[in-house]
RNA sequence: GGGCACGUGGCGGAACUGGAAGACGCGCAGGAUUUAGGAUCCUGUCCCGAAAGGGGUGGGGGUUCAACUCCCUCCGUGCCCACCA
């Protein structure tokens, strides 16, 4: 066995094949324009957008996003060489608060800083092979881009879908802006974790709610979208179909509206409960001796963040007005309670509280002494609340309900709303979780919204053809006292687009999110200096065939994408409903348990990996280490066993290249070729034959279904069963089955397998494809190794050949010696026999 | 509290549609080569047992000729939502 002469230098191979592929133009996506190729294989020049989550370029890139884009490189390639017209795009999120951040920390220039951030992971990315085609790279901050971002703010306006409103705002002290109701997790901001507060404030909002609807059904035609994605979203848009009933005061002729899913309970209700926000508190309180108590329980309610509210967990608090309604259904008075329980911003802010049948309520009732009445009866038929330890929620039959006793609730459910519809008490309504978007940001470092504040006009759109509003460079930013834009002077005062008057300029930033709701759609057609994209390019090429990203996105950014889709499509520029056929959500990178982070002091440097191991070895390890969608712990020995692999590919081919050559020479010569020689190579041959063949289909099965851990174990398999059968067969099969390894592994390790195949003297580069088919008649093999269980104990196997007769295989399988003993004095009661596989005798 | 995942060697992870549990790799042990180390190559590596054999996929139960896989239940871990009426 000759000693691996070790000669693989990715150092010098990597850099000369990124060089080459820039400048065949390997990667450049073939224009919508340009006619159908008709190509070879599989794809037959059929689209194929390939989509990573573009990254915020905050330095330079970390494993995480190695992981992302390696997965969507190897599919990339892989459909490129199967003959697909591929899009592959890369860009940069480059609005953002870490750009701003540093600026006021360090006194950088966020464009400076930027710039320089982008330098560095393109960069990064450039020295992984990826497959971009970097002519169609976008950033978010050059005003090419976010002018239409204020473009396509401006048709909402124009469609009533950008309003501005005052209202409660999520607020972070500490990023010192407003926040999305998405941006809020766990009360806390998404970015700094901070307690978000609330804070009165007239800001933008787009009405995403006008979509609510469509999100949600639409849900059910991404069928290849991960189930918990879906899920998520399906949660966050909130869809609750019940019942809005009216209530009058009793000495008043005002009313509220309660929102409520279980009309069956209506003749419990013994009392309705106000949120603290409800504007008619305050009315019903005037002059009433509750007054000024009521004052002070809301006055501490709103002092409260959200946080401390839901710490306090199940202790319910809340007052008696001293107001009293009426419930429609039997004319009954019920005390009006103000209570922290109810949420001002979910349904009517008011709800009619039915101790018996709701747990919540059960326990208010209790607390503060209020009446219960039973109207659902429970399974042990006690309908007397006295001795109850908490509210009956489960199905039964109505009672106390006036002509509806005896139903069964869910028969009353409907009844008795629809009976309170003919009677003009109540509505069937639906109700949604889900909340405008909230865009106006208090920062500088995003897009300007496009709107002037007149004196006399009020608030007045910017006209189309003054766009884009620049976002001035080289301003002050401090991090104190409001939006930094207000401080431009040259920025703020205009004119107003109608009257001409001095105006206001609009001094709020968008919401980044913004950017990347529609980057998809800018890749079709970057150029394009009309529209935002050209909507022949993008109806060729959307939807994106395969998106890939981390599942932190899930309510978000792919929310956000399929709301600005199907915007764009109600204007006309689009025919798609939903822009992300395939979602893969890649799991996160951790070391020692821990996801990696500057703080923690754990990160591993995917450039110091690249310097020791080369690109293609981080690539391979990446994919190798855990499925695509797991967590994945980085383990810095683990590595090792890949160089070890790619070095032995290496070696291997080099062998071979070394051998061919020797062969030609003593071609001429008199060769040693007798007829069991002969044979034996026949034997080699077939069997080397059908490994590659299996390896062939195994690796492109396991890709389709992203499998490239299990894939590149096929790979490792097939070159430790190449080692013996290469130096016994012929040239031909031994090139054949050296070729086919190169070509399988070409996704993975790109740089390393064009090397290679340079060296076996081809011309055309691997990555032109094509990608291997394989020969299904060469999987079968002629033999099979059977299990032989006695009782479902594996007792012996034997080596038969394949499909054999069930007679024959029982009267080999009883001649089985090692058997005698299982089955001896006993009497075969059953044969189960599963072809090539198993044979069990039950005895 | 609700929902969704998941639980397999010392570790990362395999196992098609219910049919040989632990593929592939890391680590470890032994050997070859080497002045030595590193690298490389070969062999072994679920547990108990000298062997025959037995046990084994978080615990318990069930279905089946046969269960990592299906059903019930309990325990544990992770993620998401969380006073949504």
């Amino acid at each position: 066995m000759p000693i691996p002469t070790m000669s693989y230098s990715f150092n010098e191979c990597e850099p000369k094949w990124q060089r080459r592929w820039k400048e065949a133009g390997s990667f450049k996506a073939v224009p919508h324009s340009t006619p159908l190729p008709g190509g070879e294989g599989k794809g037959e020049g059929k689209k194929y957008y390939l989509l990573e989550m573009f990254p915020y370029p905050s330095g330079r890139i970390h494993m995480g996003h190695v992981r992302n884009y390696t997965i969507g490189d190897i599919l990339a390639r892989y459909r490129l060489a199967q003959g697909f017209r591929v899009l592959h795009p890369m860009g940069f999120d480059a609005f953002g608060q870490p750009a701003e951040n540093a600026a006021i920390k360090r006194g950088v220039d966020p464009v400076a800083w930027t710039l320089d951030c982008i330098g560095q992971m393109q960069a990064g990315l450039k020295r992984l092979g990826f497959s971009y085609d970097w002519d169609r790279e976008v950033s978010t901050c050059s005003a090419d881009y976010y002018r239409w971002n204020q473009w396509i703010f401006l048709k909402m306006f124009e469609k009533g879908l950008a309003y501005r409103a005052g209202a409660p705002v999520n607020w972070c002290p500490s990023c010192q802006t407003t926040l999305a109701n998405e941006e809020v997790v766990q009360e806390g901001c998404w970015r700094c974790g901070t307690a978000v507060e609330k804070k009165e404030l007239e800001q933008w909002y787009l009405k995403i709610t006008a979509y609510a609807p469509e999100l949600l059904d639409d849900l059910s035609k991404l069928i290849h979208w991960p189930d918990r994605v879906l899920t998520m979203q399906r949660n966050w848009i909130g869809r609750s179909e019940g019942t809005q009933i009216r209530f009058m005061l009793q000495d008043s002729a005002k009313t509220f509206d309660v929102f409520t899913t279980r009309p069956d309970t209506i003749f419990g209700a013994t009392y309705v409960v106000l949120a603290p926000e409800h504007p008619l508190v305050s009315e019903l309180i005037q002059g009433k001796p509750q007054e000024k108590q009521v004052r002070v329980f809301i006055g501490k309610v709103s002092r409260q963040s959200k946080q401390d509210r839901v710490a306090e967990g199940v202790k319910k608090e809340g007052i008696f007005t001293g107001a009293f309604a009426v419930n429609p259904v039997n004319g009954e008075s019920v005390p009006v309670w103000v209570a922290d329980y109810v949420l001002f911003e979910y349904g009517t802010g008011a709800v009619m509280a039915v101790p018996t049948h709701d747990q919540r309520d059960f326990l208010f009732a209790r607390e503060h002494n209020l009446p219960m009445r039973v109207v659902i009866s429970p399974p042990d038929g006690k309908t007397d609340p006295d001795g109850w330890k908490e509210a009956y929620e489960g199905e039964g039959k109505q009672v106390n309900s006036g002509q509806f006793d005896g139903m069964p609730n869910a028969e009353g459910k409907k009844k008795i709303a629809l009976w309170m519809e003919e009677k003009g008490w109540a509505k069937r309504t639906v109700q949604w979780r889900l909340r405008d978007w909230l865009i106006s940001r208090q920062r500088y470092w995003g897009t300007p919204i496009p709107v002037i504040y007149c004196g006399a006009c009020g608030v007045v759109p910017v006209l189309e053809d003054q766009l884009p509003v620049i976002l001035p460079e080289k301003i002050e930013i401090t991090g104190t006292g409001g939006s930094p834009l207000a401080k431009v002077k040259e920025f703020v005062e205009t004119a107003c687009p109608k009257c001409r008057k001095p105006a206001r300029r609009e001094t709020d930033t968008m919401a980044t999110f913004i950017d990347s709701s529609w980057y998809f759609l800018r890749f079709c057609s970057p150029g394009e200096q009309k529209l935002p994209f050209d909507s022949a390019a993008a109806d060729f090429w959307m939807p994106v065939d395969q998106y890939i990203g981390g599942i932190e996105h899930a309510i978000l950014h792919l929310l956000y994408s399929r709301f600005f889709t199907k915007f764009l499509r109600d204007l006309g520029l689009l025919k798609l409903e939903e822009p992300f056929s395939r979602l893969l959500t890649q799991g996160m990178v951790l070391k020692d348990g821990e996801v990696m982070s500057k703080s923690k002091g754990n990160v591993v440097d995917p450039d110091g990996v690249i310097a020791k191991y080369g690109a293609d070895a981080l690539r391979v390890f990446i994919l190798f280490a855990a499925p695509p969608e797991d967590q994945l712990e980085w383990n810095d020995s683990a590595i090792e066993g890949i160089w070890r692999f790619l070095n032995r590919v290496w070696d291997l081919a080099e062998r071979f290249s070394v051998q061919s050559l020797k062969f030609k020479e003593e071609e001429s010569e008199s060769k040693d070729s007798g007829p069991e020689h002969e044979t034996l190579n026949l034997k080699l041959e077939t069997e080397l034959k059908r490994k590659v063949h299996a390896a062939i289909k195994r690796v492109t099965e396991d890709i389709e279904l992203f499998k490239f851990n299990t894939a590149i174990s096929g790979l490792m398999e097939l070159r430790n069963g190449m080692e013996k059968g290469l130096s016994g067969c012929s040239p031909a099969a031994a090139r054949e089955a050296v070729e086919a390894l190169i070509r399988l592994l070409n996704p993975f390790a790109p740089h390393m397998t064009e090397e290679l195949w340079e060296m076996l003297g081809h011309k055309e580069m691997l990555a032109a494809g094509p990608w291997p088919a394989y020969d299904a008649g060469l999987l079968t093999e002629s033999e099979v190794t059977i299990v032989v269980q006695v009782n479902g104990k594996v007792r012996s196997r034997i080596t038969v050949p394949v499909n054999m007769e069930k007679e024959q295989l029982k009267s080999l399988i009883l001649a089985d010696p090692a058997l005698k003993k299982w089955i001896d004095g006993n009497t075969a009661k059953e044969w189960v026999i599963v072809p090539n596989r198993v044979v069990n005798i039950v005895v």
